[in-house]
DNA sequence: TAAGATGATTGTCC
DNA sequence: GGACAATCATCTTA
């Protein structure tokens, strides 16, 4: 019964559903006219679903055929025996349902294989995880230089992060990740980082000297919180080991 | 193609 | 619930 939902549910159950599907998502992908990889991945799990459906349904129609032409040749054995011993007709009734029986126990085993199937391409294709894709240059950038101007305190507000998002066109949990990321890495190995945060604080240095010989304030990075800045537990543990960048960064440098 | 980089996930701690 | 650390999975580069 449980079988028989799941691959009404598949649409399974409705051959004719199964040609039209099949007929349309080969069309689809025949055309290249798929704007998206999503899309794409999912009219070629349909192609795929709709193979599963049509072997499902020819076999169906095999194992039908099967037990009748059984039936048949058994019913004719059957009435030939009758010949030599009388054959009562609750003795043929029964030898029907036992063929019956087999078969239909044959289509259980057919439907449970379909249903493996189906469930092996849905997680092949609709559960599985979306691929990774690297950021852009531009929003590493942003990433960057909002860390690197925050050394002393590496942590995003809500409004920061939001800012974040807005710029870098990724979502608040990605920010979060980079971040998170970001001060793990830095951490382990600042010795690595060192270009990395010269070429980050310069450019802040650059921008917001910019910004204040033009007397305004620097608003980007959001709050911009002094690299310079001391006293900060984070500062002391990572950025204290990098002298050249704690040069950069002193207020009057 | 291997190694390194990087985004995401998971488990643990506070 | 957020941060951290370890790890996974994928991407990039030499």
């Amino acid at each position: 019964m449980r079988l028989d939902n799941m691959l009404l549910a598949e649409g399974m159950s409705d051959p004719e559903k199964g040609r039209g599907l099949a007929a349309a998502a080969a069309v689809a992908a025949a055309s290249g006219g798929v704007g998206v990889d999503n899309s794409a991945e999912h009219s070629d799990y349909r192609v795929k679903l709709s193979q599963i459906r049509q072997i499902y349904h020819t076999e169906l129609e095999k194992y039908e055929q099967a037990c009748n032409e059984f039936t048949t040749h058994v019913m004719n054995l059957l009435r030939e025996q009758s010949r030599t011993r009388p054959i009562s007709p609750k003795e043929i009734e029964r030898m029907v349902n036992i063929i019956h029986r087999k078969f239909s126990s044959i289509q259980m085993q057919l439907k449970q294989s379909t249903c493996e199937a189906v469930m092996i391409l849905r997680s092949r294709f609709l559960d599985a995880r979306p691929k990774r894709r690297n950021f852009n240059k531009q929003a590493t950038d942003i990433l960057n230089e909002y860390f690197y101007s925050h050394l002393s305190n590496p942590y995003t507000s809500e409004e920061a992060k939001k800012e974040l998002v807005k710029k870098c066109v990724i979502t608040v949990a990605q920010v979060s990740n980079w971040f998170g990321n970001k001060r793990i890495r830095y951490k382990k190995n600042i010795g690595k980082f060192q270009e990395e945060a010269n070429m980050y604080a310069a450019r802040t240095v650059v921008y917001v000297t910019n910004a204040s010989s033009q007397g305004s304030q620097a608003n980007s990075p959001s709050t911009p919180n002094s690299a310079g800045e001391t006293g900060s537990p984070w500062l002391c543990s990572a950025i204290q080991q990098v002298p050249p960048l704690c040069a950069l960064l002193q207020p009057n440098s």
